[in-house]
DNA sequence: TGACTTTCGATTATCGATAATCTATACTTA
DNA sequence: TAAGTATAGATTATCGATAATCGAAAGTCA
């Protein structure tokens, strides 16, 4: 990273994301603009500007002269998630099989660091590759709307917690991809759509059945 | 609408995105923060927010230092878009069969509005029906994730220029939602969902092969 | 007491001004 | 002349200060 790399409020962005994504923040918890950048030794303006991007991204919620807060997901946000995302990832296991026929390298390197992860215990890491496997076919759809949209569902986030709840075994969720791969694999471009659209619905019904959170 | 209704941004932002959506900023034009808050007796910072949430919401893009302008909504990105929208709209479909079984006045109401737009060659109108018609089965699915993610997609503003670029008559166009409608109102979930996704899928191809843009 | 009003401290929204950076043009230098 | 380097003008990013608004606590009145 380049040293002070531009832009404060972007680094504001990034410190701020962080926290919040290492639970350094808790959901509910008020983020004053004038106390972060006093910690900063910056000026208001560049932490509002910060603030601002990360309600857009979803993150935090504000409200006019009230302030800012740390945005809960809720258990239904998380259920409520799942069939759009599943859908979102037929359309791009569609549009990836044309381009990934014969060229799956890169879900198969995916796939085993997943079950060298699970080997290890390491379900931190399995979740890691779980999610760059789903990444990589949304990005080779080459679908830029689809692109964005899926990001913004933030799955990196909410993957980890979503294992954890729903207390899968770490091969059997490696293995759970295999199919989708190998459909993948062959161009078959409709059973792809259907196997992924299935693994992820299943995934989310998973949730649903967890515990209570 | 009250006077002076809080917020300077916000009414900037209001303000700024009529004027892109009637075309009085083209796409590529810049928007400079001084000049617009002279334009409102402003001052700058009330405009830089204003211009930060069009960029959240994709109609304007801004690179440090340099600026913001007014985004291009190419051809290719119209075509990506329908198969997104077509997904999220089966799901939406799918969820809001259930809510509404033997309710669909609302619905009902739009088809019949877009048929009386139609018959006065009100093609502006007939669209406005059109769009509230997808968003009320939107708004029924009860996902709030879903309802987000599909306005992101700003239907609204798009729906007119694809339905002048596929050259579709005003009859056709509504009659395209009446088997959409009949199996809500029996309650079909999987039906809904299919048509209303082939209808979607359809229309997106209809454009693809209208005229250049 | 309980509902309403007032006051006060905290915080956000906006302001006006300055610093940082970009773009284009004029200026070197070989 | 062509490539690279200053310079100037325009614009954005940030600053420090003020105005507007909020929520809670204290005060008022029936």
């Amino acid at each position: 990273m380049s040293l002070n790399r531009a832009v404060l409020s972007d680094q504001v962005k990034e410190i701020l994301l962080k926290r919040i994504l290492d639970g350094e923040y808790s959901p509910g918890d008020r983020l004053v603009e004038m106390h972060i950048a006093q910690e900063f030794e910056i000026s208001q303006a560049p932490v509002r500007e910060a603030l601002r991007e990360l309600e857009a991204l979803g993150f935090v919620e504000s409200e006019p002269y009230r302030g800012t807060r740390v945005r809960a997901v809720t258990k239904s946000e998380l259920t409520e998630i799942y069939p759009v995302r599943a859908a979102l990832e037929e359309v791009a296991a569609r549009a990836a099989a044309v381009h990934l026929a014969g060229n799956v390298e890169a879900l198969e390197a995916e796939l085993e660091a997943m079950h060298a992860a699970a080997e290890k215990g390491d379900l931190y890491e399995e979740v890691q590759h779980d999610v760059k496997f789903h990444r990589l076919i949304v990005e080779a759809s080459g679908n830029r709307v689809l692109q964005d949209m899926w990001r913004s569902l933030r799955i990196e986030a909410r993957t980890l917690i979503s294992v954890l709840k729903a207390h899968i075994g770490g091969y059997e969720l490696a293995e759970m991809h295999r199919p989708v791969l190998e459909a993948l694999a062959e161009g078959d471009a409709e059973k792809a759509g259907l196997l992924l659209r299935n693994h992820v619905e299943y995934f989310g019904e998973l949730i649903m059945k967890g515990d209570s959170a």
